[in-house]
DNA sequence: GATATAAATGAACGTCATTCAGTTTCGATT
DNA sequence: AATCGAAACTGAATGACGTTCATTTATATC
């Protein structure tokens, strides 16, 4: 009776599937905690729970890993968005709060200081991962007549880099926080907009975001 | 008769000159040849001529000396632009033809692809030693009514970041190189000077550059 | 159960960045 | 000139890590 001992999967797979996860996991714990420099391979295989020659069956590399890490984290960040954006009514504003989000995670939480130091690779994620659904505003918003953005993927890609590089000085005290306004200011005008407009897109009040969820 | 045959400088400080120099020098060569993480120190203290340990008495550390590479090449380069700017009369244009001539070189240079592998370390050297220059004539031309910048460094650390990020991706392929036009459209934008007067920014001819020095 | 295949293991390897004890060079002093 | 203390230089040694690979273990199949 209770038919049902015959895993769907089989064990290798379930396995598989729970090491890559709680790579993935070990990897951010570790590296958000010391940054990826200071992270070692053992560590990280370690509080995995798996042999150290084991991760290199899931990821190529240290940094291939590290990639893992920072897509997982860009990918529950834009679902968090997405989740509030999807009742506004203008694709400017979704744009604009999209971008102010993100730099309010990378500056106030501290588990993202130590991701922010390597620049590219957190670009790149950012660019990846939350690129489909920014590219999408920016071009909704541009045949709304909102934006004037001639190439939205290019837009993007600049904006993904400076959001990262006035983050990292703004975590490093070289920046005040105060200026993240202004930042999203900037970024809106590199839309098109005009500065009149982007000053006003980005003073609007803002909903609050879902309660990050525990397990990353 | 010529009096002259007392150093004015110890040989201490005379040599301190020439291996801080060649170190710099072969730094740079090296970097350029293999990237930051396949040079090596011994590699670069041999082209040097000095002793493995005599790079730690110069610089802290590889990061360092890395650091000053990058500054020496963003210093020539801010000479050269500067030299032919100082006759523009237009303080925007100085602005656009100093982003253009940066993108151009970062692209265009086969030296500069692999400095761009760490893009915190140039964009940090860009920031620092161009920034004396792009800020003042972001806020010339801010006074002149041409841009509408709010803080002139906030706006070129964005900038120094997007052209490093940008740079990148066309060195890998994966933008096309005919976007640097639009990138310096998009960084003119940033300024808050109006898409149109942008693209016409963008679009004026450009002096040529003095040739480069030989050494760096 | 027996067997073949795939995955996991962790000790060992090789590659550097960095250090430091010993050596050389310099220049102030006599 | 000769001497001597200090400062700079040297390069072999060190230690830390990412990565590899010969073995061991687990799983699926017959």
């Amino acid at each position: 009776m209770t038919a049902s001992k015959v895993p769907p999967k089989g064990r290798v797979a379930l396995r598989q599937e729970r090491n890559r996860e709680a790579l993935v996991q070990a990897g951010y714990r570790v590296i958000s905690e010391k940054g990826i420099d200071s992270a070692t391979m053992h560590e990280i295989a370690e509080l995995a729970d798996v042999g150290a020659g084991t991760v290199y069956s899931y990821f190529k590399s240290k940094d291939d890993l590290a990639i893992s890490v920072m897509e997982r984290v860009m990918h529950n960040l834009a679902l968090r968005i997405e989740e509030v954006t999807d009742t506004f009514s203008d694709p400017a504003q979704v744009y604009a709060f999209g971008v102010r989000t993100v730099i309010d995670h990378a500056t106030g939480d501290m588990r993202w200081k130590q991701l922010l130091n390597r620049p590219e690779v957190i670009a790149g994620a950012m660019f990846r991962v939350m690129g489909p659904f920014a590219i999408r505003d920016l071009e909704n918003a541009t045949r709304a007549g909102r934006f004037r953005v001639a190439d939205a993927a290019l837009t993007w890609k600049m904006a993904t880099f400076a959001i990262v590089g006035v983050s990292l000085s703004i975590t490093r005290g070289e920046l005040a926080p105060s200026l993240i306004e202004e930042t999203v200011v900037r970024l809106l005008c590199m839309t098109g907009i005009g500065e009149e407009e982007a000053i006003e897109l980005a003073a609007r009040p803002r909903p609050v975001l879902s309660p990050e969820r525990k397990t990353l």
